[in-house]
DNA sequence: CACTTATTGCAAAAGATTTGCAACTGGTAT
DNA sequence: ATACCAGTTGCAAATCTTTTGCAATAAGTG
């Protein structure tokens, strides 16, 4: 998959009449590094220039409502956030470990039918699915 | 299925060697009369005299860590609890309405092949899943 | 009825997230 | 360049969920 630059993550804000500052820059810059969801204080701990962190939860809540980034929740209470790029929708889950946390990105899933029914039988529209996965790790076997 | 009644719950208490106190009969039997999972606020709120809301923290976990609850989380940082009845493992699933929070209970799940075949490829051991569906329900397409 | 210890209430702390507001700055027109 | 305006930021405080220490209380037992 083509991984975007930063200049070509931040046209996307400036298409959509957002300003592209140093910390929406700096953001996107951290997450365009990171290969596995991040939590707000993994982000702001990872900026080159430190910046308030309510200013990270609204860059990522903007990033989110214009789809750049997907938000995913590991059932710990704290969100956690991954570039999309463009074009991708960011269908996938992942298999995470309960011990020491560690995250594998699954590409696999079940088949659409599954969902397709269950949005019939109940008359839902517009059906998505969160799905993770737990266990133990290799490592934390022993 | 058939429900237990509150004296065959707090008889696995005392099973267990726990006491059987006025605030843990109370959640159990706030948590009997509800269908759907509930958050510590909705089961503080419901208890027919107050208790403390720590201690419906610690009756949950403690519940939880004797297998009698499920914790499951939909996402919005707030865990919320369903009562399991003797022999059920709790495993299922919910369909939630994005505006109304309307939960539907859900039966179907995906074949056990696909989490086997998971956990086989990265070697990862008593693999579990959490799975929510989300989408608008028949009263909120208007 | 007394004893032992699990449990509770209370208050305070911790952690995530949100919000009001004044100061600041990016993008655009002048 | 310069000025302007609206979108953004930093700061501080508030909100919300969850956790924790500790002394007072009460469940189960002999």
């Amino acid at each position: 998959m083509p991984r975007e630059n930063l200049q070509q993550l931040t046209a996307r804000l400036r298409k959509r009449n957002r300003r592209v500052t140093a910390p929406r820059q700096a953001v996107l810059d951290v997450l365009r590094g990171e290969a596995h969801p991040q939590t707000i204080r993994q982000i702001h701990a990872a900026l080159p220039e430190a910046c308030d962190l309510s200013t990270v939860y609204r860059t990522l809540e903007l990033l989110e409502s214009m789809g750049m980034v997907k938000r995913f929740d590991f059932g710990d209470c704290t969100a956690r956030y991954e570039l999309l790029h463009d074009g991708d929708d960011g269908h996938h889950h992942h298999l995470i470990c309960r011990q020491c946390r560690n995250v594998v990105e699954l590409h696999a899933c079940f088949p659409d039918t599954l969902q397709q029914r269950i949005a019939a039988e109940h008359g839902y529209r517009d059906v998505s699915h969160q799905l993770e996965f737990s266990g133990t790790c290799p490592e934390c076997q022993a």
